[in-house]
DNA sequence: CGCAGGATTGATTGCATTCAACGACCGTGG
DNA sequence: CCACGGTCGTTGAATGCAATCAATCCTGCG
């Protein structure tokens, strides 16, 4: 089984967490012909503007959502982790109206949008599973913009982590203990948060210097969750990972 | 005619603006049993963590989403004009996560959402226009989240109106020249734009200074709405207004 | 007339930005 | 093996946008 197989079973899952699904639905999945890719990081998955034709499901690695302003500043605008997936928003609209870009070397399996149309008017439970994904995906990305407009700096990156944490460990078994990577540069935190990447510096050491974060490089290990949730006003609702078969 | 069949109306041109519909779509909208409600301003018509049995579609008046930090600031996150669709998220998500609250007084359709759920399994083209909209209220968010997170305060209201006044004039026809009404607070304004109601007020005069708007009480005036979407940086596209049938 | 909610104004404060320099780390090539 | 360059992280000082606090004005309305 090669990554892209992975990538299915991964989808899978995901997907029945949403709807519930069955071996009919796992076999039209199977059926569809998936073109894996590997990017690098940085590299553009999407452009504003563009018609896209495909859309793709992460199997490793991770991605964001971003607008830039005509100044050219630039709003990420939802972080995209193993599991996720590209472009559904282009199901059923044309035009992309961000950019989607590698945050770390990826993988992906990318399948024409046209086959995804049929596998939704084909399978309501996928359908269903499909579309309560995106609608997770504008919960989540309505706590962000709470967390831009009414928090301030040091909440608000507070959070960023609680979220990252929570969304990736759901993925596959991620061990808390030994704290995680979160494969951002200060300067993209701060892209995502409204902030400046100097700013952001001195939130971490704010955050560290209280004993809520350890840091090696990039990677974080979080002494107390509960501390760091509480210091957040992290509520993980928005989040809807207990939806089973809503 | 009553005002809920208008609602139906209402609700029916504007999903054809997102998918091809048929005069059987027609009729199985018509065939569902709808509840007609009229709220008082500030009323609430959902609550955050509420399991919402009901979906609805807003026939006059307007409303708004709303998150609540822990100490209880307000962040607006998104503005409901009439013809969208109230809770269209608890299709497929049990609770809600965020409150929505009339803005002025308004009369909505109420649906049961079972029903919605089984019109969509049997209406692959109703399926279509209804997660078109749910998608481009993502979109909306996203805009919201660059507005925000990477503008300042002036170019952030600008926004605001201009987009209020596309979405509204979008539903039926508003008269451009003698102005809109913005039925908002300034202090709401505030909280849409993650502002205090002071510096809003002030980002007001100042766009007036300007002469980029004029006001008197809450009607709007805009001499030159090329001059003020240039100031807003505001480019329509996120609203995905021109997708027929995509 | 008087009240209440909203709008306006002024003075002050402060959180985050800006600008600029320096330091740490890492892969590359001589 | 070390010099080099580039990216990223860190620090300091100065600035500024928006928040805060508080008073006053306006307007619709009972």
């Amino acid at each position: 089984m090669d990554q892209c197989d992975a990538g299915l079973d991964r989808l899978f899952e995901r997907l029945s967490k949403r709807s519930v699904l069955t071996t009919d639905d796992y076999a039209t999945l199977q059926a569809v012909p998936v073109k894996r890719r590997t990017l690098a990081a940085s590299q553009y998955l999407v452009r504003e503007g563009q018609l896209p034709e495909r859309c793709g499901v992460i199997c490793s690695g991770f991605a964001y959502r971003q607008k830039l302003t005509v100044e050219g500043n630039r709003q990420i605008t939802m972080l995209l982790v193993p599991g996720d997936i590209l472009d559904l928003q282009n199901l059923y609209l044309r035009e992309s109206d961000h950019d989607i870009q590698a945050l770390t070397r990826m993988t992906i399996a990318e399948v024409s949008i046209d086959l995804v149309r049929g596998v939704v008017e084909r399978s309501p439970s996928i359908a269903r599973a499909l579309w309560a994904d995106s609608l997770v995906e504008c919960s989540i990305t309505r706590e962000w913009l709470l967390n831009l407009g009414r928090r301030n700096a040091r909440t608000r990156i507070a959070h960023l982590l609680c979220e990252f944490q929570i969304r990736v460990a759901a993925v596959d078994g991620y061990d808390d203990d030994v704290g995680y990577e979160l494969p951002m540069t200060q300067e993209q935190l701060g892209d995502a948060l409204g902030l400046t990447p100097v700013h952001v510096n001195r939130m971490l050491q704010s955050l560290e210097r209280d004993g809520l974060i350890q840091r090696r490089q990039r990677r974080l290990t979080v002494p107390d969750w509960d501390a760091l949730r509480a210091t957040a006003q992290f509520n993980p609702r928005y989040l809807h990972m207990s939806n089973a078969g809503a």
